[in-house]
DNA sequence: AATAAATATTAGTAGTATCTAAAATAATGT
DNA sequence: ACATTATTTTAGATACTACTAATATTTATT
C-alpha cells in the first residue's frame, strides 16, 4: 500500500515521463509539486528501494513497470471522479480538479470498478485526457487544433493556444469551454472558416478562432 | 483545517460522549480507536490547545461547541457518502463503512451540498443512522426497531443493525431495502415472531430478524 | 580546460502521529 | 485505611515527510 506522498510523486513522475525522454529530473519534480530538490531526492531514494522507479544519483528517475501501473491507477482514479463532479454533481469544469485531488486517493478497487460502471465506462474526462484502463493502459489519443479537423469530425476542447482575455470572453460567449463536445459540420476551402456544433448550438467560426483551439479526438 | 488523525479523535470522541456522560476517557477512545492510551493523551492534549475539547488530567475530556460541529460534519459527510455508495452505486450495506471511512475527510463544502442534493437531502443513511444537517443539528431520530413495534403500526426501513452478508441477502429475497414500507400484520406474543406486509407481500419473520431492522416511524 | 552557474545530494532539524516503558494518579477490595 | 489493581500521563524513541544549509556533481561559458 502506499501513502498519499508516494502517490502523487509517483503520478507526477508518470507526467513528467511524457514530456522528459530519458528519466525525470530532481528539479522538474520539485518545481511541479511545488517542493524542494532535497525532498525529492528523499522520496526518490525511498521509491527506488521499493522498485517502483530506477534512480542513478544525478541522472534522474524512470518509472518501473509497477510504479507506471501504480501512476496510472491514481490518474484513472482521478479522471473518473472528475465526470463524477462534472457529469454527475454537474460542477463547473474548472472546479473539481483540487477535489478530485483528494478523491484520487481513496483506496478500493471495488469503488472505482463501480463508479466507472455507473459513468457508462467513460473514455475521457472533463477536460478532454484520457482515463486509463484497469490496467493501466491508456488510450492514444492526440491533441490537434481545431482547424484541422474535417467535417463531420469531432473532439472535446481540451485548451487554448492564445489565452488573452478578449478570446476567453469571445469563447465563454459562445459557450465553449474546455470539455465542451465540438463536431466540424462544414468547413469552408477558401478561408478556413467553419460552421461547428458546440453541445445543442451551432456556430460559425473564423479560421483565426480555429487555429487556436485545442481538441482530443479519438 | 484539522488533519485526517483530528478528525478521526472529533468523531470518535462524539460518539463516545452519548453513551459516556460527564467525560470520555482515555481509555474508551483508545480501545474505539484501536491505539495506545498515550497516544491518546498525546492527541487530547493537542486538541485541548485547539479548544476543541476539554481537558482535565486524569479526567477525561469534553468536546467544545466547535469540537461538536466539527465532528458532527465528518459524520455528516460520513452518512452522506455511505447514502450514495449504497444507492447509486448499489453497494451492499455491509460494505460501505470502510470506503465511507476515507471519503468523510475529503474536504469541500460544495462538494457535500452538491452531493446531498443529488441524493435528495436524505435523513438516515443506510444504516438507519440520522444525518446531520450542515449545521452540525441531528434530527431527534424516531427510529425504532421493527421488534419494538405492534400489530397494525407502520414504518420504513431506514437500515439494519447486523449488517452480515447472510442477513442482508436474506433481506434482498424478501425485498426488504431502504424505503420498503412495513407493517405489521401481527405479532406473536411467546416469541415475538411476527407476520408482516412488505409493500405488497405478506410474510412470516423471526423475532431475530425483526430485532435487526430499524424503521421510521410517523 | 578552467571557471561560473545550475542542478542534485547529504546532513542535520522539525512537525505529526505513533509507540514502549516507567511513573503518577485514581479506583477498588479487604 | 492500606495495599492492590486499573487507569492515565510522561519521557523518550521511531517512522514519515518536509525543510535549510552545506557540499558535491554536472553543465555551460569564456
Amino acid at each position: 500500500m502506499y501513502s498519499l506522498a508516494e502517490e502523487n510523486y509517483l503520478k507526477t513522475i508518470f507526467h513528467l515521463e511524457k514530456e522528459c525522454e530519458g528519466g525525470v529530473s530532481t528539479n522538474a519534480i520539485a518545481v511541479k509539486m511545488d517542493t524542494k530538490p532535497s525532498s525529492v531526492t528523499d522520496m526518490v531514494q525511498k521509491l527506488a528501494e521499493k522498485e517502483v522507479l530506477l534512480y542513478k544519483k544525478y541522472k534522474g528517475t524512470q518509472l518501473t513497470k509497477t510504479g507506471k501501473k501504480i501512476a496510472a491507477n491514481v490518474i484513472r482514479k482521478h479522471r473518473l471522479w472528475e465526470v463524477f463532479l462534472v457529469e454527475i454533481l454537474n460542477f463547473p469544469w474548472d472546479e473539481v480538479h483540487e477535489i478530485a485531488e483528494q478523491l484520487e486517493h481513496v483506496k478500493s478497487d471495488e469503488l472505482i470498478s463501480r463508479l466507472d460502471k455507473y459513468l457508462d465506462f467513460p473514455d475521457f474526462d472533463p477536460h478532454g485526457d484520457p482515463i486509463p484502463d484497469k490496467h493501466g493502459k491508456i488510450k492514444p489519443s492526440e491533441k490537434k487544433l481545431l482547424s484541422d479537423l474535417e467535417k463531420n469530425q469531432r473532439g472535446i476542447c481540451v485548451g487554448v493556444k492564445e489565452s488573452n482575455s478578449e478570446f476567453l470572453q469571445y469563447l465563454d460567449k459562445r459557450k465553449i469551454a474546455i470539455g465542451s463536445k465540438i463536431k466540424v459540420l462544414g468547413k469552408e476551402f477558401f478561408d478556413g472558416s467553419m460552421m461547428i456544433q458546440v453541445g445543442r448550438n451551432q456556430l460559425f467560426i473564423s479560421k483565426i478562432i480555429a487555429d487556436n483551439i485545442y481538441l482530443k479526438t479519438n
